[in-house]
RNA sequence: GCGCCUGUAGCUCAGUUGGAUAGAGCAACGGACUUCUAAUCCGUAGGUCGCAGGUUCGAGUCCUGCCGGGCGCGCCA
């Protein structure tokens, strides 16, 4: 049996069906239906505007609309009580309370797959994020991309979607070669040649680290050799270290890849210049000024691109051309790229980009993550890569730890803003949200240790036993109702990309289980209604753990 | 100058893509532990949704203008 929101919605597309003619009776009609949870109970269960919004289109009064769809409301399983139609036109329906415990049925059976569904039916996804230079650490606002880019994947792996995640490492163009000649600096400066250190090299701590590592494994032998010889040895062991650096980093946070992609096997495989000439051919790329362009104001772009330098050589876009050729040429349906909103104006172009190589604007989705201020004390603290002044995203986890900063970056829009303020995160770290909610599941199982101890026959092997009925508390067909939710929740989150709606339903739930908790006893005096109510405490802690494992946070036992 | 993001309670942020009486956490104040975890709960207080127009049955949400904050605007990556 579906849940009470999916059979409402089947209810509704049967229903609306009759006020068109046959040949308009299409989808389109179902993208009409929306089901509200309205915040006023008087409203009922659930809620539609759909009278409303096919008022329009129907040119007639929506009260006589919702009428008549009410007429055609076919209920077999016997889900509504009644249905009230209010206002302007809502139709507002009351669920039988009965119907209800249906939903901790279908989570017993569905168990850890339940919020999991298959819109994606195998719809090859990949979401390409973090995606730094290996030129140094990473700092804060990675990590607000790590953690946005690691949910959306596990939000599209849960809708059915086959997603591969993926890194792209720059490995190639010219600030490689200033990373290489950093190292080469400070390993001289630590055989005691006095350096200068250029300005506009890596100046962070961090190099100073790598190159005490590379003079324990190299030796002596690169003291003072011509630095245009060993360049590449240097280049390659810096750029090596800082990326396992941050491969360590990424998975302290619980962030992992299926793919590393180098940019350099780009180059390797002469695939710029295959689709710049492929380009070229469609008549996307054209000779001017000594260099050649992109024209990319044929598909909106405000002006056209370099993407071969009259020197000769090719532009970090042109690479970015063939990198986004390879992604669609591996067969993916949807592209998402996760970037730092500080290269949104490079998104006309790739969008530019995607339709020159044949492909729908829309099967590139790039998310722009805003940028975060990282404070101290609500002070501001400086972050630059160059100067080597910043605070690591492993600094970050250490102070604070995985599963806060994961919820501080979750809990925000990708477009909005981030003040992320350590010493509140720190100082709030008994009354974070995430603990509210990882509280929850630890006091959820600590029912069931104490039903075990006063031995309470605790047999859920039953999948919903009839006493269910007893769960009458308004509270308690709230909680289950919101349990239902989940897999909407979770639909929705891939559907508008937006991640930061699993912890908020987390909270509002939890929330409920929290005043629940307070008010009435699980563990009581009748035997039937403690076994209820342990079945509801069953599906509530397996609601936390499928949720918590999609934002990649712990649900621990104790606290 | 142009473009993107943003402006909601003292602070940090939600607001189901246009719905009914705008919400949560922190901070403040007052209560609740002999009970299944008080990292919890209950209550009080806190708002001209930046400002002004417009669109319509209906606007925090959409359109225009203005004001403020952030970011970007290279034959750099």
């Amino acid at each position: 049996m579906a849940l009470i929101r999916n059979q409402l919605f089947d209810i509704l597309a049967e229903a609306v069906k009759p006020l068109f003619p046959s040949d308009e009776q299409d989808g389109s009609l179902e993208s009409l239906i929306e089901l509200d949870v309205p915040k006023q109970t008087q409203h009922g269960d659930y809620a539609t505007n759909l009278a409303l919004a096919l008022s329009r289109r129907l040119k007639r009064n929506p009260r006589e609309i919702a009428k008549q769809i009410e007429q055609q409301i076919k209920d077999p399983n016997n889900v509504i009580e009644r249905i009230e139609i209010a206002g302007p036109g809502f139709m507002n329906f009351f669920i039988r309370p009965g119907a209800w415990t249906e939903v901790i049925a279908e989570i017993f059976q569905q168990s850890e797959a339940y919020g999991r569904q298959d819109l994606g039916q195998g719809k090859k996804v990949q979401v390409e994020f973090v995606s730094a230079n290996p030129t140094g650490p990473l700092h804060i606002g990675h990590g607000r991309g790590a953690a946005t880019g690691d949910v959306l994947a596990r939000i599209f792996a849960a809708c059915g979607y086959d997603v591969e995640r993926e890194y792209y490492i720059n490995d190639a163009g010219k600030q490689m070669d200033t990373l290489g000649r950093s190292l080469y600096y400070r390993y001289q400066e630590l055989l005691g040649e006095r350096i200068e250190f250029p300005e506009d090299h890596y100046r962070g701590e961090y190099m100073r680290d790598v190159a005490r590592e590379f003079l324990k494994e190299a030796g002596e032998r690169y003291h003072n050799a011509p630095l245009d010889d060993v360049l590449p040895v240097f280049t390659k062991y810096a750029g090596d270290h800082i990326l396992a650096g941050i491969r360590e980093d990424l998975e302290v946070f619980g962030v992992g890849f299926d793919i590393w992609f180098s940019e350099r096997t780009l180059h390797e495989q002469d695939a710029i210049r295959k689709t710049l000439e492929a380009l070229e051919a469609s008549g996307h790329v054209y000779e001017g000024e000594g260099a050649k362009w992109f024209r990319s104001t044929q598909f909106g772009d405000e002006k056209d691109r370099v993407v071969v330098r009259a020197n000769g050589i090719s532009t970090y876009f042109a690479a970015d051309l063939a990198y986004h050729k390879n992604k669609f040429d591996r067969g993916y349906d949807l592209v998402v790229d996760i970037w730092g909103a500080d290269h949104h104006g490079y998104v006309p172009r790739m969008l530019a980009g995607v339709e020159a190589l044949g492909r729908k604007r829309s099967d590139l989705q790039v998310i722009l993550v805003q940028l975060v201020n990282l404070l101290r004390a609500g002070k501001p603290v400086a972050m630059s890569t160059r100067s080597g002044e910043f605070v690591t995203l492993r600094e970050v986890i250490d102070e604070v730890g995985a599963d806060a900063a994961r919820y501080i970056f979750l809990t925000r829009r990708t477009d909005s803003h981030l003040d992320f303020d350590l010493d509140v995160a720190k100082m709030q770290s008994n009354d974070n949200p995430v603990y509210y909610v990882q509280y929850a599941h630890a006091r959820l199982c600590s029912i069931f240790e104490v039903a075990k101890e006063r031995g309470v026959s605790v047999d859920l092997s039953v999948a919903a036993p009839p006493e269910l009925g007893l769960l009458q508390l308004p509270e308690e067909r709230h909680l289950v109702k919101m349990l239902g939710e989940l897999p909407w929740v979770v639909a929705s989150s891939a559907q508008f990309l937006e991640p930061h709606r699993i912890p908020y339903y987390l909270h509002d739930l939890v929330s409920l289980f929290h005043s629940y908790y307070n008010r009435n006893r699980i563990l009581g005096e009748e035997a039937e209604l403690t076994r209820a109510r342990l079945y509801l405490a069953h599906a509530l802690r397996t609601v936390l753990q499928n949720a918590l494992r999609l934002i990649g946070v712990k649900a621990p036992e104790k606290m």
